[in-house]
DNA sequence: GGCATCACCGGTAACGTTTGCGTAGATTTT
DNA sequence: AAAATCTACGCAAACGTTACCGGTGATGCC
């Protein structure tokens, strides 16, 4: 019982056509006569017909597939950024291919090369971790497969970049830890190479210069694979609260970051805020009731991920190439609560 | 600078050879010898050769995708199972298009059409709330496409299926709840028809029968939408709390549907297990330091994606037709927290 | 009435890969 | 030594669709 779909021959044959006229029917082409194209359609709709997407794929050489490259699917900011990218490329008659680096270069080669592999028309990439160098994706840019990047992005490849306003996010959240008088206001990042650990760092010293507080340099720790292993942030924390003179405050620089410091603190009794005021960049669902309070740099995901998915493929349909490419930034939303609220 | 991929017959004019031959030899045919092979393997190397995909789609009439339909890609638990999803395809030369039915009966159809005119070469699919009557999908099963279902399943196709014990989860929690004394536990679940509604409510059953305390009528409610929309679960749970004789536990059978509870009595302030002992089907990060901690059934999502997964793949590779069809059932976990326990 | 201009449609060659069949030459068999 | 069998490869036809280049009648024009 195989599944042996009716094909434009078929119709062809059926109708006393030639198969050029019946697909030049169906794209509605103004050299067929109104009565022959409504012949076709009718009985095209009879039969059920489709035309195969393999073929017209082969045909011209695109195959309507868009591949996004995240570190992982199972994180709330970048399953609302599939989300976003799923929904505006599936209104666009694009689909979706996902593939996972788990913060690994390796993996991310990996990931790009089964994508073109998988000719899919153009590859939107969140930078793995240990992405500092990207001949594997200046390699595939060469040869001409477009790129959108969202969230870490980097300015190796000339192309569209959606974010949100890191440095914003980041300075606003430390303002706030230090006007309430906190006196240690500490950093923890991913990767120092990654563009979002950069901008976010810049905005906590930003805050700083503002305030006149230069930060102490052993308040500023880096996790290398983005906190992606617990033991990477039960190590730092570690050094941060052994230290002579610890923070007061923390600033957490990504889901899995915020997340995974959030249990440490727990685990190890570390009372927040009294012992350790924390804010993060989170956009985990219920923060608001977890105990504490979370506080929270939430990031416009979803949409991020549509205009991500628009841009790519206005960047595919363009008639000319395109070289003047737009860097999108969007604001996030700070939102504060007794995680990093000082306690009189 | 458009992208020109190497081809076949590229190879085969630069090392005066014919293009079946660079075939074969691609492919390790018997019928080539070692010499050549080498030379043909050597050289595509040096060109960085890809077999174009699609071309390979079109003659062999299969493209290597699996299509994957979920209610929602931003939850944590269906993005855990996507994400195991997409790790045992990968690993075995498969990708995967996703698409969401928002618990809408006629995104589902769309979403299961455009997925089919992907041509990929079955689907894996957690049914919609509103997916009663599943013509649709048996019209396609008909046509030869190969289903698997997972979490949400049905009999009326017969085929793999994958699923947690959601009649264990259940009476567990609803025997937890009962056996310290809380004499009126509700149920809450998703729409009355889905296998895991009715699972779960058969669960609770149990529960009360083996512990001779039939449940009041009034005590079970349902959310057409599975709590999708925040009104639907208001709405319940204000009917709930104003009857005479309002529950003093409930159980809460999705991962949205515990989510909203949890949000709606924090807002309503319903003490959390002292006007209401709560206990939900959820697969959220974080639950344990919720305030109060949140006692949930936590399915084995990986796990159930991988398996989904490999029983697709499974499917597609049998040599001959299979109807000896599997359902694998995967047992959940359930963590009791002080949302569920009775204070003395 | 001859010629250009249409409207409408067919034949055919691609797109890149795989595969059945054919066939040289080399090797083995009787 | 002739016949049979292999080995190793080439030719060409598919897979389903679309684009290019035509061609056929019919109509319009002077």
């Amino acid at each position: 019982m195989k599944f042996e779909p009716v094909k434009i021959t078929d119709i062809a044959k059926a109708l006393g056509l030639s198969s050029a006229t019946v697909s030049r029917a169906f794209r509605d082409s103004h050299e067929i006569s109104e009565k022959t194209k409504k012949k076709v359609m009718d009985y095209a709709r009879s039969v059920n017909y489709r035309p195969n997407p393999v073929a017209q794929n082969l045909k011209d050489k695109r195959s309507r597939a868009l591949g996004v490259v995240v570190a992982e699917i199972a994180n709330s900011f970048y399953s609302q950024i599939i989300d976003g990218i799923e929904s505006a490329a599936h209104a666009k008659g694009y689909h979706v291919i996902i593939a996972q680096s788990h913060e690994l270069l390796e993996k991310e080669i990996d990931a790009v090369n089964y994508l073109a592999s998988r000719s899919v028309d153009g590859i939107l990439i969140s930078l793995s971790g240990e992405s500092e160098h990207i001949d594997h994706l200046t390699n595939l840019h060469d040869k001409g497969m477009p790129y959108v990047f969202f969230d870490r992005v980097t300015d190796q490849i000339d192309t569209f970049q959606i974010t949100s306003d890191n440095f914003s996010g980041a300075k606003q959240a430390t303002l706030h830890l230090l006007d309430q008088g906190f006196e240690r206001v500490a950093f923890l990042g991913g990767t120092a190479h990654l563009s979002i650990t950069r901008e976010r760092l810049n905005g906590y010293l930003a805050a700083h210069g503002e305030r006149n507080t230069g930060p102490d340099k052993n308040l500023i720790r880096f996790c290398p694979v983005g906190g992606l292993q617990y033991y990477e942030v039960e190590t730092a924390m570690q050094q941060f609260m052994s230290a002579p003179t610890p923070p007061d405050a923390l600033l957490a620089c990504s889901d899995k970051l915020t997340t995974n410091i959030f249990r440490y603190c727990r685990e190890q009794r570390i009372a927040i805020p009294q012992q350790l005021a924390l804010i993060g960049f989170s956009n985990l669902d219920l923060t608001e009731y977890l105990e504490p309070p979370l506080s929270i740099i939430r990031q416009p995901a979803f949409e991020m991920g549509e205009t991500a998915a628009l841009m790519m493929i206005r960047l595919l349909e363009a008639p000319y190439p395109l070289n003047d490419f737009e860097s999108k930034v969007l604001p996030p939303d700070c939102v504060l609560r007794r995680s990093s609220i000082r306690l009189v």
